[in-house]
DNA sequence: ATATGTGAAGGCATTCACAGCC
DNA sequence: GGCTGTGAATGCCTTCACATAT
């Protein structure tokens, strides 16, 4: 520690860990929901339950950003909640744009939690020329030839992607010429970017494939009868606690 | 254990990391596509750059399967489908059902590659009564009072919940009640699950606050030419912060 | 007395690099 | 020669347990 005061977060925010700040947004939340209730402190324990994870795993994570809590008291909840606000960079402004309104793209539109936080949807774009100037959510779409347009205009560095896998790539390759940086890829492709732009992938089929896994496990206890040689299960898993963290799992996926 | 050569032929469906579980999909992907164009076979460097992996985590990942390829030519794509396909559960069929069909659940109901590999949307549920008997995607809309008697008769064990973040841990606890043991939330909440229930959590904001922050280190890169040396402090975007802030404007909000 | 902050230990996951087989 | 399969090395993340601070 021996810095005894004068936190020095600018230096530190460089090794914060990729699983920390994965994490951050899970206490943000919680946290807030605390601010809501006018809850002033809170110890490390009771947020740690709110969030689904484990006190030590907290502290730890805590600990990379500074020394915001007090030894036999706890944390105090606005000074966190602005703290690690400040560290998500979600104290200024956001604006996104969101490419490909179908079903998927007029869900995110309306999204609350979108505006609420630092995001704002600075423009809808789709192909289709017969949405242009439709209102979704409020926001007329405009039609992708005004892309580059917007992108630069608005300042805008975080693209959503929300159309057929087969136009994804392409709709990457132009917002990343045009200036974005960051990309939240809800099309089921692998996209190609260059180095220095981040992208992060949902991917609805993917998460049911891992669960199909576990449910098949979780099945497979008594019947192995299946075609190849499926070996009946040695050694029996037993239930013990098993850990169940709501966590066990990796975010869906990594940066590129 | 570590002495010997254990010979033990591809036996080992049971310990799979959880990271090449949740890779597996990834592969499977890019091999559908690959199948569809009729290759026969594909090396792992081919197929790693198809999934957006490096080669050596591809074949580690295989190895856990078992020995599928062939030295000195590669994997034969047809049978690693199967061999893949069946490891995750994807040969039987799964029922699943939707509890929440507004913009998102709709979204959901009209993914296509929902039917196409092994998924079937088995029932749409809604608490609002107005929407009972509304088509979504060519299958009607049920209400709430039904879920119990949908899971049991057509025994499904995973459900997606797209309800908002109020309504979640309630649907969720009859989703487990009705013998639900695979839950995919996309609603902005902690769910707490008895052991035996696998939760994966799909959420938007979680992922655009990561985004944010890696946009705002890059941004704050620009101005540091250098790293290590003592930077212009007046260069820096970051606020001072580090004194319990009188405040300033922590965005009160939040979803839901 | 109580709860944080953190070295140290232990577990996983990724990457390396080469032996083994075609 | 080419490419897979895999011990060994490396690095990251989690968990433990206790010194430290209020």
């Amino acid at each position: 520690m021996a810095t005894g005061r004068t936190h020095r977060p600018a230096t530190r925010s460089r090794g914060i860990p990729e699983a920390t700040v994965a994490r951050l947004p899970l206490y943000l939340r919680a946290l807030t929901a605390l601010s809501e209730r006018s809850v002033p402190t809170v110890s490390s324990e009771e947020l740690a339950a709110a969030a689904g994870v484990n006190s030590a795993k907290l502290r730890k994570d805590f600990s990379y950003l500074g020394s915001y809590g007090t030894r036999g008291v706890g944390y105090d909840v606005e000074y966190l909640v602005y703290q690690i606000s400040r560290e998500l960079g979600l104290t200024q402004d956001w604006p996104v744009v969101i490419v490909g309104i179908g079903n998927l793209g007029a869900a995110l539109a309306n999204y609350g939690g979108f505006a609420s936080r630092g995001f704002r949807v600075a423009a809808l774009i789709d192909a289709d020329p017969g949405m242009a100037g439709k209102p979704v959510a409020g926001i007329p779409v405009q039609h992708t030839d005004e892309l580059e347009k917007i992108i630069q205009d608005d300042g805008v560095s975080i693209g959503v992607i929300a159309t057929p896998a087969g136009a994804a790539q392409q709709v990457c390759d132009r917002l990343v010429a045009a200036g974005v940086t960051s990309i939240l890829n809800f099309a089921p492709t692998v996209l190609n970017v260059p180095e220095g732009v981040d992208v992060r992938k949902v991917d609805l089929s993917i998460e049911l494939q891992i669960l199909a896994f576990h449910e098949q496990r979780k099945a497979g206890e008594e019947a192995a009868g299946d075609a190849g040689a499926v070996p009946p299960v040695a050694a029996r898993k037993q239930q013990p606690a098993t850990d169940q963290g709501p966590d066990g799992d990796v975010p869906a996926v990594m940066p590129a």
